[in-house]
RNA sequence: GGCGAGGUAGCUCAGUUGGUGAGAGCAUGCGGCUCAUAUCCGCAGAGUCGGGGGUUCGAGUCCCUCCCUCGCUACCA
């Protein structure tokens, strides 16, 4: 039986326009797929869009829409921006789809079945404004990101999965399994992680604030939140339990974002040994694209859009860069002048400009035919022919493992012993010499190295590399023969047309100029700086303090009540118990910021912050004169 | 504050269990070729391998310490 490769994306929430990182997660995908299909396995690729939620609903509104016709519409965009980035999907998934939601709503049954969902309370800091909950990580310096107003802390009864039972369990399955998570960092994360109480996760939310979503088996009261419908999709999207899809292709690899590490490497494999599912093969976690800013600056009026990069370096271009540029795990640095120059390194100079010299030579020399396919190989020949195969090796290690900035730069290494190879070879004096059986030898083995070479391209640059294949007279695409094969295949084809003079795919393009470069570092100096605007929304204050007390429910905490004459008094949390006992604090008067948004510091509410000096002794408070009135500004 | 990952040529990165003068590509400079997209080939310069200390006959590679970056986390606010 053939072997089988599935991989996905993340499906994308449908809140936002794609962007960079969409992009490159998308193109990742793509790549490890066509590549497994070369290597000829069966393969399936699946992404798509996650619909459900408070977002939706309110961005339908805003649409005048109801949120099945908004999600259609976004989800839409999404799935007709793939193809033109070259991207082939098998399956494109919706949240929305029936099939999904019978496929959660039968999960959540057998995991509520055996026992694993109860019913408990759940507390959080809850956004009227959003209508949602959000983490404490989520709020921004302690407020609702998009009202920027304080959240409330509420309690509510809800569904939880009873995820804890796990933990034990999936520490000893990552232990035993070092490629479960990949790279080493994440996995180590992960690990890290699962030292402290995971908890149990909560899934649902009550249908009278969010109807919005898949509705629970065992409560229509309640709809599931975010997690048991997400994650989910990868196996709903092929027929779980008993779709031939499902039995022919899972495990899956799941490519993901690093900020999604915790559900994939946490959530979800617990989900499914709940659920009695066999786990996924493999997590791999991929970083952040940097985009340099000062390119962005709207000072320099040279706003980037990334995705626009296709349309100027073609989409191979595009696609290459991505694959080549970003080291698995690591932040990549998105820059135009980088794509620039790695677009005319490696594709124009040293790949496109091989092709075109080949070509245009076998036109000179053989009227674009080699008709000689009796070759002689010297021992130079034997040796690039090593080397050849070698780096084609180590170019298959490096994508089997999800790495492909390292399986191009071994590439490379091929494609330049090439551009040697002709040189050392010198064509043009062995044509002169007459010597033209050793010249169509010479060629005939640089062209078989140049089919490898377009070949294993296939899966980064796809039209790229089928019209290389089309330019040396090898109709026979992909799928003929796998890529592992075709490293040791060293016999010439039957050319039956001419082939052309020339190939000129990846025309140079401009380099930046001097002057753009030194105004990119003058952006740079630039932002060191706030603006003055910037520090006059910070509003310090002096005030009085007239009560200090320890924290009850912890050691580094002092609850302090601060008059700023303002009519009420506030509570202030501070940082300072270690340094200062609460009597010697009151009636000092010392520096408060004013604005700083109010935020609970375990269970006492803080509604400003106390500035202090830190000091080789130790914390000392910023005290303003005695006689100095509360509430007085400071500038 | 704690844990983790890093800090190697201008840039992106390799450097196996410590051992011949520290590497590659790109970029820079010089030279060569002419089939080719001013492309290709060769040569060269450049690095106190984050700082300091230690173990060792010998350390980029082990130990300690400090500094910096990133991630996670916390009784930071």
């Amino acid at each position: 039986m053939k072997k089988t490769f599935y991989v996905t994306t993340p499906i994308y929430y449908v809140n936002a326009k794609p962007h960079l990182g969409h992009a490159y997660t998308t193109v990742l995908a793509d790549t490890m797929n066509r590549f497994h299909k070369i290597l000829g396995e069966e393969t399936f690729f699946l992404t798509g869009t996650d619909e459900h939620g408070d977002k939706i609903v309110q961005a339908a509104q805003k649409a005048e829409k109801t949120p099945q016709e908004y999600v259609d519409e976004i989800s839409g965009l999404f799935k007709n921006l793939w193809p033109q980035l070259n991207i082939q999907f098998d399956k494109f998934i919706r949240t929305t789809d029936p099939d999904h939601k019978k496929c959660v709503q039968r999960i959540l049954q057998l995991v509520y079945d055996k026992g694993d969902i109860y019913f408990g309370e759940y507390g959080g800091y809850y956004c009227f404004g959003c209508e949602r909950f959000y983490t404490e990580k989520e709020l921004v310096d302690g407020l609702c990101p998009d009202h920027k107003k304080p959240p409330t802390y509420l309690h509510e009864e809800n569904y939880f999965f009873k995820m804890s039972k796990y933990q034990e369990w999936l520490i000893d399955y990552i232990k035993a399994n070092p490629d479960f998570i990949q790279p080493q960092a994440y996995r180590n994360e992960v690990l890290a992680i699962l030292k402290e109480d995971i908890g149990d996760l909560c899934i649902s939310r009550p249908k009278k604030r969010l109807k919005w979503g898949i509705e629970l088996p065992f409560d229509k009261n309640f709809v599931t939140y975010v997690w048991f419908d997400a994650l989910i999709n990868y196996i709903s999207a092929i027929g779980w339990p008993d779709g031939e899809k499902f039995k022919k292709f899972w495990p899956a690899y799941h490519i993901i974002a690093k900020d999604i590490l915790k559900p994939h490497a946490i959530f979800w494999p617990t989900m499914l040994k709940a659920a009695g599912i066999e786990l996924y093969r493999g997590l791999r976690v991929h970083g952040y694209w940097k985009v340099d800013e000062t390119k962005m600056s709207k000072s320099l009026g040279n706003v980037v859009d990334p995705l626009s990069m296709k349309d100027k370096y073609g989409v191979d271009g595009f696609r290459y860069f991505l694959m080549r540029e970003m080291h698995l795990g690591h932040d990549g640095n998105f820059s135009e002048k980088n794509l620039i120059e790695r677009f005319n390194s490696d594709l124009a100079n040293d790949i496109g400009n091989l092709f075109n010299r080949t070509l245009s030579m076998i036109s000179k020399y053989f009227g674009g035919i080699l008709e000689n396919k009796d070759l002689s190989f010297e021992p130079k020949d034997k040796d690039l022919i090593k080397l050849g195969e070698d780096s084609l090796k180590k170019y298959i290690e490096s994508f089997k493992g999800f790495k492909t900035a390292e399986g191009l730069e071994n590439l490379m290494v091929f494609v330049r012993s090439l551009n040697k190879y002709i040189d050392s070879s010198a064509p043009w004096t062995l044509y002169k010499e007459k010597k033209l059986e050793r010249l169509s030898t010479v060629l005939w083995l640089v062209l078989m190295s140049l089919k490898k070479v377009a070949y294993a391209l296939w899966p980064v640059i796809p039209e790229s590399s089928e019209k290389m294949l089309a330019s040396i007279g090898w109709e026979n695409m992909p799928n003929t023969i796998t890529l592992e094969d075709e490293i040791s295949n060293w016999t010439p084809w039957d050319i039956k047309e001419k082939l052309p003079k020339g190939l000129n795919l990846f025309p140079r393009k401009e380099v930046f100029k001097e002057q753009d470069i030194k105004e990119e570092k003058k952006g740079k100096e630039k932002q060191d700086y706030i603006d003055f605007e910037l520090f006059k929304k910070i509003d310090l204050r002096v005030g009085k303090i007239i009560e200090a007390k320890k924290h009850p429910n912890a050691d580094k905490l002092l609850c302090t009540k601060v008059d700023l004459g303002e009519g009420k008094i506030r509570s202030i949390v501070a940082g300072i118990a270690e340094y200062y006992d609460p009597t010697e604090l009151v009636g000092k008067n010392v520096v408060v910021v004013a604005n700083l948004a109010p935020r609970k510091i375990r269970g006492v509410l803080s509604e400003g912050m106390m500035l202090a000096i830190h000091t080789k002794q130790g914390l000392k408070v910023l005290t303003a004169e005695d006689d100095i009135e509360q509430g007085s500004k400071i500038s």
